[in-house]
RNA sequence: GUGGCUAUAGCUCAACUGGUUAGAGCGCUGGUUUGUGGUACCAGAGGUUGUGGGUUCGAGCCCCAUUAGCCACCCCA
């Protein structure tokens, strides 16, 4: 007991129970982004340091004190990726795909942050990301919101969401506006509490964010981003709530929704769930107009988002019945000589249905314990092998879950009888 | 990283203020029926009470440490 191996704190086991919400997501994430016409693009899990630092911000709390970084055996600092966006970037400059081209992409997969875990929030959690490169917006913008919108309609969730956006403006804009919000802090700076000092010098319009009660009145001051915005960010943003309007997309505009991560400008998006607690964002992305440049590709336009994977998946918990993938047949072999002609024969009915799903009895047991483990198994049908059978080169049926005689068929006319109880 | 709560069988939970061999339901295995599941009945297996120390005649219960989970902060998907 005292050396018991467990998982490492916050990476969780996915178990049997849950792999099929995985799976439907799953399934219907990748037929959703082949009917946009986005193509999956894989990553490995582990870049080098210097992308991340580049991308992300170097005094992010993602780059600060997040990183699962170490040392390869050459001396070089590599990481495990904390998001998706920074390696897909990476990627598309290396193997040239931003040369004036256009590319709608997506990839899921774990993404590993060293937070202290809480529900909603682990140390390896799951995304989807989607990037789309090459449009200036605000159709594309739009675009991405309209599919994940079809995300949670196809999973029957959209009650559990509500869409929040916001602009940022442009590089030079927030800048402007990051000025003029320090000055104003600053003049507050001993009534500030902690955190937001040190924001100050860190992500000032994190600020905004706070839940410190003592400073709400003077955020309510503060000066508003949307009075630094130029008239290309406002027709930006004014075109894309256009088109969620006419789309019919409720949204907020919430002018205090800030992205954690440098990269972002203009548009910003985000789906809030009022069922997850501290930890309620689903999906939330925006534009990146200035990262490829950054990371040495052209100034390329740039948008994406990320959704989490379990975060997701706890909504679905609350929203749908569990669909168990249950067996065509359990086989039942009473018997040495069942057992083993019970697996050749088990081999001859998968060879020619493959789509049967049949589970073979391992493991002995009377007639009685083998019917019971049928039953748990979820199984339409028990096929029954016994002394008899074998002699007889026939194969007992019985329905487990309708009112069924059972009846002996021979071995040699199993498969058209299955396939046609089964319709198969 | 900070603060608070929690940890007993595979799961959900009991065990009065510290007092005999830590119980129940579900699940699992076997049986009632030596070839028939689901309902019923009977029996069995399964615990160093998260881990390590301490206090005490005696600790599941009190104290300390540690690990993990939950909640909030922080952060973010």
């Amino acid at each position: 007991m005292t050396d018991k191996i467990q998982a490492i704190r916050g990476m969780h086991d996915i178990l049997p129970q849950q792999t099929p919400r995985w799976q439907l997501v799953e399934t219907v994430l990748r037929k959703l982004m082949a009917t946009y016409g986005y193509a999956e693009i894989r990553l490995p899990i582990v870049e080098r340091t210097e992308l991340f630092r580049r991308s992300i911000g170097e005094v992010t709390d993602i780059v600060e004190k997040e990183m699962y970084t170490f040392d390869d055996r050459n001396g070089d600092s590599l990481t495990l990726r904390p998001e998706g966006t920074a390696g897909c970037v990476r990627a598309c400059l290396e193997h040239g795909l931003l040369h004036n081209q256009v590319h709608r992409l997506w990839y899921v997969g774990p993404m590993f942050r060293h937070e202290r875990p809480q529900k909603g929030r682990y140390r390896q959690f799951h995304q989807l990301g989607v990037e789309a490169y090459g449009m200036p917006g605000p159709d594309i913008d739009a675009e991405l919101i309209l599919l994940t919108r079809r995300i949670w309609r196809e999973l029957g969730i959209s009650e559990a969401l509500e869409l929040q956006l916001n602009s940022l403006g442009s590089l030079d804009e927030r800048l402007a506006y990051r000025h003029h919000l320090v000055d104003y802090f600053g003049h507050y700076r001993e009534r500030l509490d902690e955190d937001s000092r040190r924001r100050l010098e860190t992500n000032p319009l994190r600020i905004l964010d706070s839940k410190h009660p003592a400073l709400h009145e003077i955020i309510e001051g503060a000066p508003v981003l949307k009075d630094f915005l130029g008239e290309q960010s406002n027709s930006h943003l004014q075109g894309l709530m256009e088109m969620l309007d006419a789309a019919g997309i409720c949204f907020a505009v919430n002018p205090r929704l800030v992205r954690g991560l440098d990269y972002y400008s203009q548009t910003v998006f985000e789906w809030v769930s009022p069922r997850l607690g501290a930890q309620g964002t689903v999906c939330a992305g925006g534009r990146y107009d200035g990262l490829v440049e950054q990371l040495g590709g052209k100034p390329t336009h740039a948008i994406g988002f990320a959704l989490g994977m379990e975060r997701l998946i706890t909504l679905l918990d609350e929203e749908t019945e569990e669909a168990s993938g249950r067996a065509h047949c359990y086989m039942i072999c009473a018997g040495a000589r069942a057992e083993r002609e019970g697996a050749l024969l088990a081999e001859r009915l998968r060879d020619a249905i493959p789509h049967l799903k049949l589970i073979v009895n391992c493991g002995g047991g009377s007639f009685k314990s083998q019917f019971r483990r049928a039953d748990k198994s979820n199984a339409d049908y028990a096929l029954i092998l016994g002394d008899d059978e074998v002699s007889n080169q026939a194969v007992g049926i019985k329905s487990l879950r309708r009112d069924e005689d059972q009846v002996v068929v021979a071995q040699a006319e199993l498969v058209s009888h299955l396939r046609t109880v089964l319709t198969l």
